[in-house]
RNA sequence: GGAGAGGUUCCCGAGUGGUCAAAGGGAACAGACUGUAAAUCUGUCGGCGGACGCCUUCGUAGGUUCAAAUCCUACCCUCUCCA
């Protein structure tokens, strides 16, 4: 799912989402859209994809992880989190039944259940304390959903890197039975191996029918991996921010687009890719684009970058198809791994 | 022709006897980025060698001094104003 915060998949639009990008889902954020433009605005609007024209699913967080990345601005309680806002320094109290009236207020597809991110590192004590209040939460914001016919809501899964603290909070999710559950609280800063062992032990008590969604990850070979640990859903920044900044992902690693190896490679980024971007466009050329800061740039790297995240996901679900997921996961982790360097 | 200002490391621009290989910014180069306070941030940025140091550098050529980008002399070149 590519991250469309404030409304806006940035440097894309609706068309080039469908169309080049072949996105089928994109997230927004209920933090940043109730501070700007309003949830009230949206709600008049429409509703959130009536407003921004898409026109296909669409997913909003909660404001979760907010709570971490604000963590100057903000004070947690057992009611809710105070917050500064980041825009004006204003303040706003979010409240698991205030986060659940502003989710259906946008309107969106699939909500988020309000949540405390832990920051990593944290101690297993500050975690347990955090995770019986991110409990509580979804429990009030399940029974303040307005709209649980027409928006799913899914419980998150936190714990940090402790399986008996995952265990519990799943299972006392399960017991409140969403239509979906998301593992919170990976990918913030611990090695991957324990967000590995996380997924892979969840793999087995999260319940097969119901999706999972592993919120914020990550990079390529992250999705192959915790494909194989039983995650349905992603979303995350990096190919939309990694793109604009110069870097992109193709199916032969990590290309630094931005650097001065490319200054006269005149040819694509991706020679098998056919994104737009691919197929009318030089390294050399997006290069310099980038290097200029022109919003053209931005905007081939971020077509490309996502477009390899959906194809690879396409090839993903072909690989389980097939019966041949070990193999692939196997073959393509450690490319996707490497810096292109030619 | 007259009066004045100035030439600093790729660029802009501080520095007016030692603490100066020389502030700061830009460019360049390398990298980071994981439920977006991100078109952001970090590092490097004269040469050679481990640190420490040595060498070369502040228009050019001389000079003063223990010591000069900084002071003196001449020259070259830019810019502004007046005629």
């Amino acid at each position: 799912m590519p991250v469309g915060t404030v409304g806006s998949v940035k440097a894309m639009s609706p068309d080039e989402l469908r169309d080049d990008v072949k996105a089928q889902i994109i997230l927004g954020n209920t933090y940043h859209l109730y501070l700007r433009p309003g949830h009230k605005v949206i709600e008049k609007a429409g509703g959130l994809q009536k407003f921004t024209n898409w026109n296909k699913p669409m997913l909003t967080d909660s404001g979760g992880f907010q709570v971490m990345s604000l963590s100057g601005l903000r004070k947690i309680t057992r009611d809710g989190v105070r917050f500064q806002s980041h825009l004006d320094g204003s303040y706003h109290m979010f409240t698991p039944e205030r986060v659940m009236e502003i989710q259906n207020s946008i309107g969106a597809d699939i909500i988020m259940s309000f949540d405390e991110c832990p920051p990593y590192p944290a101690s297993k004590e500050y975690i347990a304390k955090s995770l019986d209040v991110t409990l509580e939460w979804a429990e009030r914001g399940l029974e303040a959903h307005k709209r649980p016919n027409e928006q799913a809501l899914f419980g998150i899964v936190q714990g940090g890197v402790h399986t008996d603290l995952r265990q519990k909070s799943a299972e006392a999710l399960m017991k409140l039975d969403f239509p979906g559950y998301s593992i919170g609280g990976l990918a913030v800063g611990e090695k991957k191996e324990d967000m590995y062992r996380i997924t892979s032990f969840l793999n087995n008590i999260l319940p097969t029918e119901k999706p999972r969604y592993l919120m914020g990850v990550g990079t390529p070979a992250n999705l192959l991996e915790n494909i194989r640990n039983g995650i349905d859903m992603f979303d995350c920044v990096m190919p939309t921010r990694n793109a604009r900044k110069g870097s992109v992902f193709t199916r032969n690693g990590k290309l630094i687009i931005k650097s001065a190896r490319y200054i006269e490679d005149f040819t694509p980024m991706d020679p098998e890719c056919d994104c737009y971007a691919c197929r009318n466009f030089s390294k050399a050329y997006i290069r310099h684009l980038i290097k200029m800061k022109e919003i053209l740039g931005m905007r081939l790297a971020t077509i490309h970058s996502l477009h390899f995240y959906l194809e690879l996901m396409g090839m993903a679900r072909q690989a389980i198809f097939d019966d041949k997921y070990e193999q692939f996961a196997k073959d393509m982790v450690p490319v996707l791994e490497s810096i292109v360097d030619h």
